[in-house]
DNA sequence: TCCCTAATCTGAACAATGTATAGATTTTAT
DNA sequence: ATAAAATCTATACATTGTTCAGATTAGGGA
């Protein structure tokens, strides 16, 4: 019976992983801010420097944690809307707001998350673009605003900013209550506002 | 004749602001993330301690740059919207879409800044909320999105999302392409979008 | 089974950082 | 002029990121 800070024998065996699973649960619990790589080596119990045969500065194992909550971030969406299948109208509606709600939810839920996630830390030139993970959350809010589209559910014209007004509006809107600059009662009112920019026919 | 860096007095006599002014200077060039407090004295040829008489840590330093920055940026709003001062229908529409261009191209031209004042350092909560500079850039978009409606410039069903809607869009989309999430060619087309959201008229 | 090489981790060290405290210097007020 | 307050320095300490030489272990070929 090994706990995590006292192991037993001198090769950890996963370290590569450990370090971004043990990084992430500080972060969430103290912000990215507020931690340190000497912190998450002592929590798993490993030395200082041998995270650095896995990454090679502090930054790159925050950016790896950074990465990796993208695809949660994706993962989660998905598993949400799954939950509200099928091809009537209220439906397809409920599915876009969905892909914003989560957003929004997910981030005011983990805000130290967000905030690793579009710091700095998580440089896109870094990837190789057509492998973002974030193009996945993309490319589930396109298949939704052709839906609506398809379902003559929207304003035909405003289509072609579909995606970037989404975007624009669940991030900002994100991003300011965060960090404190706005404060809204319910989150559902962003929603509205998205869907009046975008002439989603009520009812 | 004195540099910052050799000083001959031992008091330096406006050291308050010259905390700020330099550490301005520094974050400007290298980000935030990237100066300490240890640079901002040198720089200013005192010893490290010395800030502690003015600020009762390293971050309530960063904190006070930023809220002086807030400030910036509303004077330069305003500076650019009195080169567009005028009743015409043309005027009005070109002040709002003055509004949401400083803000983008402030950002773009010193991302260092945007990243500070929206970085978890300036705490709303930590100053009186009916002097947050912030409110200023606010009062300017609740009159110019007044002035559009009553020119009948913009779609009255709209009004009531004007002010959430512009500062999200213009605020995620800022905060995308500081982020290197967003590339865009040239920024008019987020005014474009912005304007098709609030059903303001072509032309 | 033994040994050798590569992989993996430790230990000690270094400079830099934020911050606390005691004391030095200067200004201000009386 | 002198006491008190304001302002700044010097020193010290714990913590951090990072490097590097060396210790420990794992895996494969004889």
């Amino acid at each position: 019976m090994t706990t995590a800070k006292v192991r037993t024998q001198y090769h950890h065996g996963d370290l590569d992983t450990a370090l971004i699973t043990t990084a992430r649960k500080l972060i969430k619990k103290h912000g990215v801010e507020h931690i340190s790589l000497r912190q998450v080596s002592q929590e798993i119990g490993v030395s200082p420097s041998a995270a650095y045969h896995y990454f090679p500065d502090r930054d790159s194992l925050l950016a790896a944690v950074g990465f990796s909550l993208f695809e949660e971030l994706a993962n989660y969406q998905e598993i949400q809307l799954a939950k509200v299948s099928g091809t009537s109208a209220r439906a397809v509606k409920e599915r876009f707001r969905t892909l914003g709600r989560t957003y929004i939810e997910w981030a005011v839920r983990e805000p130290h998350f967000f905030n690793l996630m579009f710091s700095g830390f998580c440089l896109i030139d870094s990837v190789d673009k057509k492998e973002r993970e974030d193009s996945r959350a993309f490319n589930n809010l396109t298949n939704c605003l052709d839906e609506l589209l398809a379902a003559g559910l929207m304003d035909k014209s405003m289509r072609p900013f579909g995606e970037f007004l989404s975007w624009s509006v669940v991030h900002g809107a994100t991003s300011l209550i965060v960090g404190g600059h706005l404060e809204i009662e319910n989150y559902e009112s962003i929603l509205d506002s998205l869907e009046m920019a975008l002439g989603i026919r009520k009812q």
